[in-house]
DNA sequence: AATAATTTTTAGACAAAACTAATAATTATT
DNA sequence: AATAATTATTAGTTTTGTCTAAAAATTATT
């Protein structure tokens, strides 16, 4: 499978995971930055190699082959995040790009051994499940935080929007993974939120809040 | 710098090391596994990119801007064949062609924390040095042991030969990087030699002993 | 239901990197 | 020094992945 294949299948992938309907070929171009002419003929040459189901004007689908291939590609990105930040001390807005060079190395031996250097990580530095080496992935109940009622107590698991600018916005605040997270406050107006980390009172915006994963805390 | 370009790069200034005149068009074609019309096109390329000098029937030679993208390059693989050894537990038989992937990826902040990470290593697992981030590498003093005489006590440094069956030989006689080696007998009709590790003797072929890299035992 | 707007596909071209076959230059041999 | 052998280059294709512009199909709007 080539560089350019492995691409396209990925962005398939994630398209898919939030349309299940056929994926249009614009929205694939708009994510891979092509033509949608390139996609066509692309998702042909998909076609041929039985990764996924074309139909004209009727948008892909992935096949059970194209979805394991994907979700291999996914494995790969996810799992060199977990390295590049917990063992070369990158953070959390640097390592997508180095990850999108990283996923396309074909060795099977190489990523099974690098999460088991890992310790077997579940999830990647922005709470995104890692699949299993047979494309299993464990799915953990997570809502917006946008969505959690006034007075509630949750704790961020993930982010939604994984852009640099997000990411250092949310260092900014000290809010990370793991951060327990209280809602004092929804201003009606805006959806603005008051919140409070550590003891400390801030407000963020809907926006923000729309964007990040989080569990309710569990009462014993 | 494409792919191609790298693996260009890359065998020529690996075939210098060995002639320093002029490298010829068929010998990259040997090693890039191409044929001499499709190394003359690409030689053309990396000449107008001032990477080598280029003239027609005269072989190539690496601009100083060559010579140092290629050992970046190296730096980088080697780099990787001892991450891949040390952490990930893989033999040094298994490790040329994944790192033959790693080399070509372009972080230069990844692969300066992953030489920190590793300990800043002066040589990958066949004993070859590895290039500092400015293209510096630490000659040893080092000789054939087929060119050792008799009676002396060496310690072994590297494989001038790396191929997987050469270095399983080596695994399966218990020679590895560190081993203390002594010449016992030299057979003068075949030049096979007789050695001496760990108490246990045994013999090898001249050719065998003429891929291996050896330094004197210093004597205090 | 007809027309307009949008989306998707086709047709044709291009650049990169490879190839084969033919030609040219260099080196070796008589 | 002339010819043979080797080595290198050019010319013309091929494949992959992309593009633009035009045509076709679908969807939305009046």
């Amino acid at each position: 499978m080539t560089y350019s294949e492995e691409n396209y299948l990925k962005v398939i992938y994630h398209l898919s995971l939030v349309s299940p309907k056929g994926i249009n070929t614009n929205a694939i171009a708009k994510m891979i930055e092509s033509k949608a002419s390139s996609v066509t003929d692309m998702v042909k040459k998909l076609a041929d190699k039985e990764l996924v189901i074309y139909q004209k004007y009727q948008g892909v689908n992935l096949t059970a082959k194209g979805l394991k291939a994907a979700k291999m590609i996914v494995r790969k990105h996810r799992l060199w995040e977990v390295f590049l930040v917990e063992k070369l001390d990158f953070t959390w807005d640097e390592v997508h790009d180095v990850a999108e060079e990283l996923e396309h190395i074909h060795s099977e031996k190489l990523i099974n051994r690098l999460e088991e250097f890992l310790g077997f990580p579940k999830e990647d530095p922005h709470g995104d499940p890692i699949p299993d080496r047979n494309g299993q992935i464990i799915k953990v109940e997570k809502q917006l935080l946008s969505d959690v009622p006034l007075h509630t107590k949750v704790i961020c698991l993930g982010v939604k929007d994984s852009s640099p600018s997000f990411l250092q916005y949310l260092d900014k605040q000290h809010i990370s993974l793991g951060s327990e997270i209280e809602v004092v406050n929804i201003e009606l107006f805006d959806l603005s939120l008051t919140i409070v980390i550590n003891q400390h009172e801030f407000l963020i915006s809907h926006k923000i809040a729309s964007n990040l994963f989080v569990k309710l805390v569990e009462h014993v």
